[in-house]
RNA sequence: GUGGACGUGGCCAAGCGGUGAAGGCGCCAGGCUGUGGCCCUGGAGAUCGCGGGUUCGAAUCCCGCCGUCCACCCCA
């Protein structure tokens, strides 16, 4: 069959039998941020464009490249949330969340949309489970986002994670840090790959970052960030560590870590699963205590991460991590002979209603058939309703696992089932 | 955005210039008259991703497009 429609490029339907994964994984989500004190927000899919350039940063991929920009009917540009984190501090101001008691601690579970070409694990529509804490600058709240990322995959039941933790320093320590870097690269821009070259304008952090053969000499000699930090930078970070020991969550210091997104300051940090490869990465964040009042706010300092839900997903199979199995019909009801047509669907409704949930056989299949069927689906009880039951006013019951099977009167069929 | 691999019924998959385009799973039906899981039999379902070209003839060769995947890039 030639596809009329296809679902657009980078885009996938998340079918039932996925839906056990999806459920297991935001039930975990919703549970584990409560535990943490954080309250769900949710904020719309698209946003007035310029959120976005503003703050995550002209010059980033994001931005430049990535974004579903769109103008509506009134000639408004909106763009489809490329990231979750500026809508999040435009509703805490939009709605005045600075004078509730600070932090603010905040979750959300929505779609991003980044015009990426597609790769297994990268989407151009996918899912990220997030949570911000604004209004606080105190590095346990670094630990605690932290601690509440790894508590959630841990209890996900993933492992041999690695958490990466660096500073990227923040007004104070890093132009001069850029500007060191620059000066180092400077005189070696001839030796490094022609991505580097061209990072060395637009994005210098990003030159560390660099997987190329050639450029790793140059990058093993580089100036590191930790080394330049400022004393309150250098503090910060190391209280960040001290928590993260208290509470056992194991992390490794990786001073080439950089973020895409411009707004981060201190504390940056990502989660990568044991095996290589190019879109690994299951989570990252970090603080960015600039973000609020690029938007016109007033200084508020807040620290948040973002997780890619589609690629919790492809490391829990890759794990085989058993999640819950989603709940089947308890009940078949199958009948036989027009007669029992209207009483079999009254039936099936009269359990649904008494909180046990039915399957009604369709069409006109011959009981075989029903059986076949209610097999198939998993289902525990087949309530036959025939011509000899609809004479005597009774109900026969099977049980599928061992094919046990009585007829009793109608009135005692629902005693039966709850009570095996 | 760059480079590469791939694309056969819902899923897996053989075929690689002339076939009625295998097979398995799944689906539907039947194996006597009211009953599942195994087994047996039968059936439905394919313009071989789409469009063009080469050829007497193309699923098989060539080109373009679409899509998936891999590496880079970037990131979740």
């Amino acid at each position: 069959m030639s596809l009329r429609y296809q679902a657009p490029r980078g885009t996938q339907d998340i079918l039932p039998e996925d839906q056990a994964y999806w459920d297991y994984v935001r039930d975990t989500a919703s549970r584990i941020c409560r535990l943490f004190g954080y309250e769900r927000i949710d904020t719309p899919v698209f946003e007035t464009a310029s959120l976005f350039t503003r703050t995550t940063g002209e010059a980033t991929d994001i931005v430049q490249k990535e974004m579903y920009v769109f103008r509506d009917r009134g000639g408004q540009e909106l763009a489809l949330r490329p990231e979750g984190t500026a809508p999040v501090c435009r509703a805490y101001l939009e709605h005045g969340m600075g004078s509730r008691p600070q932090p603010v601690r905040l979750w959300y579970w929505a779609p991003i949309f980044r015009y990426d070409r597609p790769q297994a694990g990268r989407y151009r529509q996918h899912h990220q489970l997030g949570a911000e804490a604004l209004g606080d600058s105190s590095p346990s709240l670094d630990a605690e986002v932290i601690e509440l990322l790894w508590r959630f995959y841990q209890e996900l039941g993933l492992s041999n994670l690695t958490l990466y933790l660096n500073s990227i320093g923040d007004g104070q320590c890093r132009p001069q840090y850029v500007e060191t870097l620059r000066r180092y690269y400077r005189d070696r821009l001839a030796h490094v790959c022609p991505d580097c070259q061209a990072r060395f304008h637009r994005s210098p952090l990003r030159l560390l970052d660099c997987k190329q053969e050639q450029c790793q000499p140059v990058i093993a000699e580089a100036p590191s960030m930790l080394e330049h930090l400022c004393g309150p930078c250098r503090d910060h970070l190391s209280e960040v560590g001290r928590y993260l020991e208290a509470v056992d969550v194991p992390y490794t210091m990786q001073p080439r870590l950089v973020r895409g997104f411009d707004y981060y300051t201190r504390t940056v940090f990502e989660v990568h699963p044991p095996e290589e490869g190019a879109q690994s990465a299951l989570g990252g964040g970090g603080r960015y205590d600039g973000l609020v009042e690029m938007l016109g706010g007033p200084p508020t300092p807040a620290v948040g991460f973002g997780t890619g839900v589609e690629r919790i997903i492809i490391q829990l199979k890759r794990q085989e991590v058993p999640v819950p199995a989603p709940g089947r019909p308890q009940v078949y009801v199958a009948w036989q002979g027009a007669e029992a047509r209207l009483p079999a669907f009254r039936l099936a409704s009269e359990l649904r209603q008494k909180g046990i949930s039915v399957l009604l056989a369709t069409g006109d299949r011959s009981l075989k058939a029903q059986m076949r069927q209610a097999d198939a689906r998993g289902i525990t009880y087949v309530a036959i309703l025939g011509p000899r039951e609809l004479q005597e006013g009774s109900i026969t019951l099977r049980r599928l696992a061992d094919g046990y099977q009585e007829t009793l009167p109608a009135s005692a069929l629902l005693q039966r089932i709850l009570s095996p």
